[in-house]
DNA sequence: TTGAAAGCGCTAACAG
DNA sequence: CTGTTAGCGCTTTCAA
């Protein structure tokens, strides 16, 4: 490019070029900028003409670096930016890191080990506050050296691996009991259960949930809403079928929902997470519910008591469910 | 607290340790760590055994102050992260991030101008690569000075004030007037158009688009499902009653659903927005679907073009809506 | 191929 | 109350 062309140089103006504009030292800008006490009203108002004059705004970086202060940033490492569940718990933690006059740094691990690995890693990198992580592998002792100095680590909705480290989680195990006891309750007896793979955690735990009240039908590998329409119907066709059928996640839930209203089945439904619109679903349905909302919230205090100094042994939290109606109940058709 | 008590020293230890460790200067340790090449395997091995010993991680803020380079993060401002709609765009524009080896700030303005302003000051001075901005205010003039310095911001959803950047918006206007023609195409002469606030820029657009196409009843100061279900019952007891909905955002069309629902009453609706589980509503529906996603990859996209040097002048994008029939085709009751 | 010295922009610790 | 000096942890010269 050429030089002469006008642009203004990007160089960004420093407390020097500040200092000498306003003819005062480095250090008295330096007061200024940061609301010090003690500095003559004549010459804040020079710095601070100056400063308006060069565009000039601290850089966080060198402040930071010199002052060896916090960054005032935590990470946030969930699965899915765009699953409600998480969005709520992002939006959550967001809040409480606001109250502290922390911004949060959001990223995906998208299920991927190696992928949450590297994130937690270029985030220790970047020497954030903290860090809030919905684990999606199962050995996070990678972290250790960073713990150990001093680095405050919360896992979320799952617990974390070869790590002692505070955590919060929802009861899942009761939950699904509870759900199940629901059903009992109205005198079914032959009950189906869909999820989609024990290996994840909290699926592992509301089958497990599930069949500490009764003994159920298992169904896995029922990765979303088509699989599990399809299988709510070979279920139904099938010899001697199920009376009710317990989900136990939302997008299984919202299958079901379809094919029993398709076929007008009166079979009952329980299933674990509350939804959007779930109120207008068009048949009857019992859903699990929680405060999605506080298991960020919880664990965002969780880590900001930690970083505000807290050296207690590491904390497990368990959230509540409690069971809600759903659904109109006009039954469609 | 004891000095004594077995605490590893909170100190993180730098290339200087590491250096002094592995017996090599601190510019080979910043060799190594940085896979720069020409330096010999003994002391690549040495130093790496250094780093694992002491759990050495690099300083970013002090590799980003010396060496001048980008953070490597990027801010986004919203209004609320809870909501889908935002969530999308965070998701969207986290992943082009990703792709850029990037990280993503995100925060929420909760529609209030102050706090906009004050979170983008902050993330200047934190030195983001670059901004992108869902505009809370109508002037962001306070950002000129960072932008003539070279700091890319990209407005997206809703055009900003007071300063030239780049742009992506929906065609509110097209995507309503689409809306309304559909229903005088079936016939519909008495439409009413319910909205929230001609203040927020989207709505505006929608409902001038809807009166482009033909004169409607309109109705603002629906701010909630609630108010629109009752808006609509008021509507449909007075005399000379609509015979069909237009709606300016999925808030009030899930509301409208779920009165029309409970009245039996065979009212036309179209909406403004697609929602998750529309396709489950207890009637049928017409939404206008546009993809949110695509809204914030273009602005992230965009981002990066300028920051990776694009110097043309502002851009606009305007991404196209579409019509789709929504609802349980079966009425309920 | 490796190292010594300087310095990014700022603030802590002094001295005046 | 204000200024000078040193240095945060790293990378960029530039010698060796």
């Amino acid at each position: 490019m050429d030089p002469r062309s006008g642009h203004k140089p990007p160089r960004r103006p420093t407390m020097v070029d500040v200092a000498y504009r306003a003819g005062v030292s480095v250090k008295t800008v330096s007061r200024v900028v940061n609301n010090a006490p003690y500095v003559q009203q004549d010459l804040i108002d020079r710095v601070l003409a100056a400063v308006a004059e060069l565009g000039f705004r601290r850089n966080g970086i060198a402040h930071t670096l010199r002052s060896g202060r916090a960054t005032s940033t935590i990470g946030l490492v969930i699965e899915e930016i765009a699953n409600p569940f998480y969005a709520t718990i992002a939006a959550a933690a967001a809040e409480v890191a606001r109250q502290h006059d922390t911004l949060l740094i959001t990223a995906s691990s998208e299920e991927d080990p190696d992928r949450e690995q590297h994130l937690l890693l270029d985030l220790c990198s970047r020497r954030v506050d903290g860090l809030l992580v919905v684990p999606a592998s199962l050995d996070h002792g990678f972290l250790r050296p960073e713990v150990q100095m001093g680095l405050p680590v919360v896992f979320l909705d799952r617990p974390g691996g070869g790590l002692e480290a505070d955590t919060v989680l929802l009861d899942n195990r009761g939950g699904a009991r509870d759900g199940v006891r629901h059903l009992l309750d109205q005198g079914h007896r032959r009950i189906a259960v869909l999820f989609d793979s024990l290996r994840v955690y909290t699926m592992k735990e509301r089958v497990e949930g599930a069949q500490e009240a009764s003994p159920v039908v298992v169904q896995g590998g029922v990765r979303d809403p088509d699989t599990a329409a399809r299988v709510v119907g070979e279920m139904l066709d099938a010899a001697d079928p199920p009376t009710a059928f317990f989900s136990t996640n939302n997008r299984i839930t919202v299958g079901i929902v379809g094919e029993l209203w398709r076929r007008g089945s009166d079979a009952a439904l329980v299933g674990f997470d509350d939804f959007e619109l779930s109120h207008l679903m068009p048949r009857p349905l019992t859903v699990i519910s929680y405060d999605t909302g506080a298991l960020g919230r919880e664990a965002a205090q969780l880590l900001f008591s930690r970083i505000d100094g807290s050296r207690s042994g590491p904390r497990l939290v368990t959230l509540p469910t409690r069971l809600l109606q759903r659904g109109l109940t006009t039954v469609v058709g």
